[in-house]
DNA sequence: TCCGATTGAGTACTTGCCGTATCTTAACGG
DNA sequence: CCGTTAAGATACGGCAAGTACTCAATCGGA
């Protein structure tokens, strides 16, 4: 209407998912619609429904598209450190999401798109397994027995299963998880074969 | 209509529930509505909205409505064995709802709601912490030094997270999780004092 | 046994969003 | 410069949410 020029591709695709994080922010999970979007982004709903065939997919095309997908890998020169220092990332990660449209999109999504979600944190898990506890082991912290992948998640995991079911996890919380559960594992599965 | 005695409080209240689980059954969680479930029912909107504030109220009502809260412990021996059993009766107790249904919940409910929800499984952690780790140590399986909250509901985390996130949790995947996290973790925590 | 309070049943209405169809026209590509 | 692509605008049918209003059946107490 008042602008004359009318946007297309990639220029168009990101005003549009720029328009759907201030909705996002607006209004919330549940009250991000198509109608709203368009309106917000001054568009209309083919247009979208032509590039996104759900609420989630959008979404989580928003959210993706603005995420750092490089991932620093903090040194701090100690296993604890490492892993706190990568829960910590993960929770700067995820704040700019929300806790409740992180709940929204799994539940939406369908299986393909709840693994796209995952994928964006399985880089982190990459991490842990990669630099972190080879640094570990090479430092002696850890034993010479490799640590399989459902071990080396299990920060992510709990620190995901709190975020997603009870609070987003504090200072103290990530400290625990890493103190009581992470720390013991790895040393015992690292310097024990596996029963 | 053709009943000409009219159904109140509790009775009602059951039919309702169970008019709710033929709905669930037959549409799913998003196919859930009050329209649907008051016609299924033989009721009408209002009445059901004066008892559930929302779908996830209505759902997780009927869900725990016919939940056995009666947890039999598994006794096989040894903790492996109990902790594949406990997970097993965490499979067989939350395959009623299906995993879309749960996540249905988790992503509307508040937070006073997903603490009901979790505490449908809650039973388990304790049940966990109390009997099963209690009989280990007699045995011999388990150090002295007590088991922390957190480590004993690891067993329940890893499952609930691959059950929302992934997918239900077969046999082989249960024992992956008994094996290779669980049994060394409380090996190495009960035999050694936390850092 | 009757009366008043409660509560289930029936209906109707507004609102909001979904998802799609249709049409026009601007932008782009050769 | 023309043909193709795709954005913009509008409108529609449908469904479910949530509420308001009415009426009648049941229950509890006096």
């Amino acid at each position: 209407m008042d602008p004359v020029t009318r946007r297309r591709g990639d220029a168009l695709r990101s005003e549009i998912l720029g328009a759907v994080r201030d909705e996002l922010r607006d209004h919330g999970y549940a009250g991000v619609t198509y109608d709203g979007v368009a309106r917000r982004a001054q568009t209309s709903k083919p247009v979208l429904y032509r590039r996104w065939r759900s609420r989630a997919h959008l979404v989580l095309d928003a959210l993706s598209d603005q995420l750092d997908l490089v991932i620093p890998p903090p040194d701090t020169g100690g296993l604890r450190g490492d892993l706190i220092g990568l829960l910590h990332l993960m929770r700067s990660r995820f704040e700019v999401a929300g806790a409740q449209t992180l709940r929204g999109i799994v539940a939406d999504a369908d299986s393909d798109l709840r693994s796209a979600l995952l994928e964006l944190t399985d880089a982190l898990v990459d991490e842990i397994s990669r630099s972190v506890l080879q640094r570990a082991r090479e430092r002696g912290e850890l034993g010479p027995v490799p640590i399989p992948p459902l071990v080396s998640s299990v920060p992510v995991i709990l620190f995901r299963h709190d975020l997603l079911l009870t609070e987003e996890p504090n200072d103290e919380r990530i400290e625990e998880i890493v103190d009581s559960v992470c720390l013991p594992l790895m040393h015992a599965v690292s310097r024990r074969p596996l029963a």
